[in-house]
DNA sequence: GTGAAAGCGCTAACAT
DNA sequence: ATGTTAGCGCTTTCAC
């Protein structure tokens, strides 16, 4: 950088002022030091320049998520993708960091506090969000997205600076329901995800909400979000309920099972049986019949993300936004 | 951790020595030391180190596909997570890129010029693997995957820090049509993939191999590891060489629209005709009936490629490793 | 608008 | 084994 300001004839303190947008510099001089920089082929030490600003352009992007999950679900892929390349629009570099277990858990959160990041992304599939509450308590503005337990009706808590982003999968649920109940279905059935997930809890809710007092338990049935147990699911809501004449699959992966159940029971989709999933990931048009299913705005989820985490750390308050779904129509319903 | 110091009642000096394995420094002092750490929950700044010690102790990450493929393809997951773990468990951070289009090569390439990281690993899908060997050429320790072009038979070039992890595809391809033979099958035709590419490239010789003298073109038909593509190429095998009693299919992914093509021609899966697929991924036994296919060994290849860079930067040379693939039988073969 | 100077928090070479 | 010292390369007051 001595070098820049030698040949440009300035001194290091202009060139540092033209590199960070170029307040308080003349025009000559920025043209001077930008041409310096060509011909001495200068790039900036992000270190020392972490150092100095107490800044590092880099946040931190933490995924929350059994193993076989990371690999297996497409909605995980594109969220963390799109905040990459979102992140790296406004030139900011993604640390990625990936928390299956406890081990993982404690080893990840004193990185953290070492690595000096602008902020926090937290991606979470299974509820270890305590780690970005625990991130934001500790000060490094956060924002999650995904299913953060129980705190759908809370405010957020202005003290802390935690910003969440999420779908209202509820009312996408119900969306479905409703439309499956406007085509003329009369028994409309479940497959629920684990109660334990604020989306499973949702998505259920949902149904509830649109079925009323026609819900009654031997409609519902749980699976864990993969395609055998949305067959197993399937196979049990036949038995227990061989009238129905809709299913809501709180998952296409699990849809995909349920097909497959239903192909295998001789029941016809959606002739017998209308299908209905929640995602629309990749399965919802590789399965036979194409799978009628909720859109979930994963690309803007992701966007947002970012977006609040950049005003965060620009000293907004932190923020909840919920994004409402899409009802995709296909074959299954 | 001039506090460290203090309260350990030691020079600053030593709390460095402590911090980075203890060596040189007393027993009674590592105690002090570890002791005033807890007390002031000092935690060291990263960005001074680095500044310091010219060591990032961060790697950069990049992936190169396709947004397509980032999404769809798990086995491009399951290499990247494999090597953030690795990394992770040697505490190493690192940071994540995706390249697609020009625009960002350009990008990125200005990125991990200033970055200053200790080494990179390449995940490359399509060939933008200039990419990796700029990187190489540039003196960073480099680690590239996948398809590397047209390198298969040159000796690594110690000049240049790149190492090369990849699989013997052309040897696991000659393994699956050799069993297809072995199990009594006469005319094997093959779906390959892009010429373009490495992998597409050392299947179709793999079969071409085994295949010997039967191998005419008519037997040959190309797609892009789409599904779509594999069902339209299957569809044209079973025109030009309806007398077929095995196909290998150079992905899993296009063996799947092979299936779906052979059952709506009404041949039976493996009664009238064999289908082996490559890479055991997830749809290998999605698929009815399930997919007798070639695993390559990802958790291996993204370990390895962590070795070798840990490796590379401590000074060691390039290296390029090839590993054995496996074949796994299953129904369709 | 620009230069000079004082660090940012750490490591590493040297002296002890 | 430990303390001392000189930076690492940049930003940022503060005078001018």
């Amino acid at each position: 950088m001595d070098d820049v300001a030698a040949v440009a004839g300035v001194s290091r303190g202009t060139v540092s002022r033209a590199l960070r947008g170029g307040d308080k510099v003349s025009a000559a001089a920025m043209r001077a030091i930008h041409a310096a920089i060509k011909q001495t082929g200068y790039v900036v030490n992000r270190h020392a320049r972490s150092l100095a600003s107490r800044r590092s352009e880099t946040v931190a992007l933490v995924l929350c998520a059994p193993p076989a999950r990371l690999g297996e679900d497409p909605s995980f892929n594109i969220l963390l993708f799109g905040c990459v390349q979102a992140l790296s629009e406004h030139g900011i570099t993604a640390s990625l960091s990936v928390v299956s277990g406890d081990a993982e858990f404690t080893k990840i959160r004193e990185q953290l506090a070492g690595a000096h990041v602008d902020g926090a992304l937290v991606i979470a599939a299974h509820p270890i969000a305590s780690l970005a509450e625990e991130l934001a308590a500790g000060g490094i503005p956060t924002v999650a997205c995904g299913s953060v337990p129980c705190r759908s009706h809370r405010r957020p808590d202005p003290q802390q600076s935690l910003s969440l982003v999420s779908t209202d999968d509820q009312e996408g649920a119900r969306s479905l329901v409703r439309y499956l109940r406007g085509s003329g279905r009369r028994t409309i059935a479940t497959i629920a995800g684990p109660a334990s997930t604020a989306c499973g809890a949702a998505r259920l809710a949902g149904w509830q909400d649109e079925v009323g007092a026609d819900a009654s338990p031997h409609l519902v049935a749980t699976g864990d979000y993969t395609r055998a147990s949305g067959h197993a699911a399937m196979v049990e809501l036949l038995q227990r309920a061989p009238d129905l004449d809709a299913v809501f699959v709180a998952s296409d992966l699990m849809a995909a099972g349920a097909l497959a159940a239903l192909h295998a029971a001789g029941r016809r989709v959606p002739d017998d049986v209308a299908v209905g999933g929640f995602e629309d990931s990749a399965v919802a048009i590789t399965v036979q019949p194409t799978l009628t299913t909720v859109r979930r705005p994963l690309a803007r989820i992701s966007t947002e993300m970012v977006r609040l985490l950049l005003g965060q750390i620009d000293g907004d308050p932190p923020a909840e936004v919920v994004f409402p779904t899409d009802l995709v129509l296909r074959e299954s319903a």
